[in-house]
RNA sequence: GGCCCCAUCGUCUAACGGUUAGGACAUCGCCUUUUCAAGGCGGUAAUCAGAGUUCGAUUCUCUGUGGGGUCACCA
């Protein structure tokens, strides 16, 4: 064991992401993992990955490879988990029914487990029953008077030690509590010989000793059930961290694939950076309070503060997703901007030259796609075809037109090649421009000339980067 | 339906019980401009409703309304 492993063996914060398999990493289980991370990392904890296979029909294969690459791109990296070992592995629960077993053995010895006598069709009519009576199901109600030997082959369930309200503290939402309607004897191991996730994560988080619990809303309802199975055992339970869930942009429903939710590496594909998903992320949902909204991953762990978690769903917003992964394109070293749109572009336009042009019209790598697409970028590369009429500006003619393109050949002919840059062609067509009644007579048919589009840049930036030779045949053409 | 939770601009949010209720995205306008983009400046826009406590309530309490979660051999 390393130094660094011995040094975080008592540490004060151990908390865990634990996913299913199920072959998706939706962006809200990835923020529930980032605010897991954050937390650990924090406080100088352990941050543990464990893999939640309990249910293996909803598995998909390649799962937990996807998780893996998820948070490596992501930089969440984890201390203990698949494919890095730690002192509780295995980290994936399939390869951990013994310690689970065990577990059950000691809640049967204690008298709280008990073989489920009924089949699964008459739990379904008692369910029935209850829904139809507009009464929640409870199982414990139907508990049978005396308790047959469990012999594996039937769910093993929970005796609730005691049926009575809970109140507990929540990182995040605060002082909760409960009625004895939320205890339930729910079942511990499922009859293929499977815990559920009901009773696996809490022993797992009894063996991992994790401290801190972040998870989704959605089990604050069970919370009890969990706190009833601790006192069972005689366990301390660890905080829970109860984050909202993200919801869809449209209505009031929580984020689902339907609505849009996708896998965080689709985000990847189009070109956002990692930087701005944890940036994005982090803050749908917290805020350390200030104006500043840009931060970087480490800049984040420093402001981190689980209570300034909000309470309630916040709505994914894809505009500003963009707007904050322009920020952190930003804050890329130049070089990593260069190469980046560079990749991007297909073989025959890789031309540094119009990088200045991309850059400040994308938000995302994959708009390059979209503008290579569109056509917007293929007058740098083929003189465009066009009607003449299109060189007229407003009310102006086409002789007086033609007039100032050669006006504007004289001038950019005194350039010389090396002479040819932004600043100066600006300088000598302005030149012209300025004695004209209207600048737009000079401009527009310089422009369109040189793009053959309605929308471009500017003339002098697409005559810098067409170059002295290209930028006056192109002119030429024109008046011709 | 039972139980639990939540509630500030369209959206994400800030505000020791005392602020002209702040910022960001979006939107609108202006500037810059030949068009687009970028940039700069500015505007519109919110405390769910009703009671109560208080000198004073976005903030505390209650009720209503709205929204979310949960009630599986899923996690």
């Amino acid at each position: 064991m390393s130094e660094k492993d011995t040094g975080k063996k008592n540490a004060s914060v151990v908390t865990r992401f634990a996913p299913s398999p199920t072959g998706f990493m939706h962006v809200g289980g990835v923020r529930t993992a980032l605010f897991a991370w954050l937390w650990a990392r924090k406080n100088n904890g352990i941050f543990i990955l464990r893999i939640e296979d309990t249910d293996k029909e909803r598995e998909v294969e390649g799962s937990i490879e996807h998780i893996i690459e998820s948070l490596k791109w992501l930089g969440l990296d984890f201390d203990y988990g698949p494919e890095k070992d730690g002192p509780n592995a295995p980290y994936i629960q399939s390869e951990r029914l013994e310690i689970y077993k065990k577990y059950a053995q000691t809640l049967i010895e204690k008298g709280f487990a008990y073989a489920d006598p009924y089949t699964g069709d008459e739990v379904e009519k008692f369910r029935k029953a209850a829904e139809e009576n507009k009464k929640p199901f409870l199982y414990r109600e139907h508990r049978p008077k005396t308790f047959e030997v469990w012999d594996g082959a039937k769910p093993l369930r929970f005796k609730t030690p005691e049926i009575k309200s809970y109140k507990w503290n929540d990182l995040v939402q605060g002082d909760l509590s409960a009625g004895p309607e939320a205890l339930d004897d729910f079942i511990l191991i499922k009859s293929d010989g499977f815990p559920t996730y009901n009773f696996a994560h809490i022993v797992d988080d009894i063996e991992m000793q994790v401290t801190h619990v972040v998870r989704g809303q959605e089990f604050i309802s069970s919370t009890p059930k969990y706190l009833s199975v601790y006192e069972a055992l005689g366990v301390t339970p660890p905080l829970y961290a109860s984050m909202p869930h993200i919801m869809a942009t449209g209505g009031n429903k929580k984020l689902s694939k339907r609505d849009g939710a996708k896998d965080i590496l689709d985000y990847k594909k189009e070109g956002y950076l990692a930087e701005t998903m944890i940036n994005y992320l982090a803050f749908l949902g917290f805020n350390p309070g200030g104006e500043r909204e840009i931060f970087t991953p480490e800049e984040l762990i420093k402001v981190f503060e689980l209570n300034r978690i909000q309470r309630s769903g916040a709505k994914w917003n894809d505009e500003k997703l963009d707007w904050f992964n322009k920020e952190h394109i930003k804050l890329l070293p130049k070089e990593e901007i260069e190469k980046n749109i560079l990749e991007w572009l297909p073989p025959e336009m890789k031309n540094p030259k119009i990088i200045p042009v991309i850059l400040e019209r994308i938000s995302k790598w994959s708009d390059i796609t979209n503008m290579v697409g569109a056509g917007e970028l293929d007058f740098f590369f083929k003189a465009p075809e066009y009607a003449k009429e299109k060189l007229i500006y407003k009310n102006s003619s086409l002789e007086k037109i033609t007039g100032n393109l050669k006006s504007a050949i004289k001038a950019l002919e005194s350039l010389s090649e090396n002479n040819f840059t932004v600043e100066n062609i600006k300088t000598e067509l302005m030149k012209i421009a300025d004695s004209l009644d209207n600048r737009g007579e000079l401009l527009h048919p310089v422009r369109f000339a040189l793009s053959g589009l309605d929308k471009s840049p500017d003339p002098f930036v697409i005559a810098s980067i067409l170059g002295k030779n290209e930028t006056l045949s192109r002119l030429q053409k024109a008046i011709t």
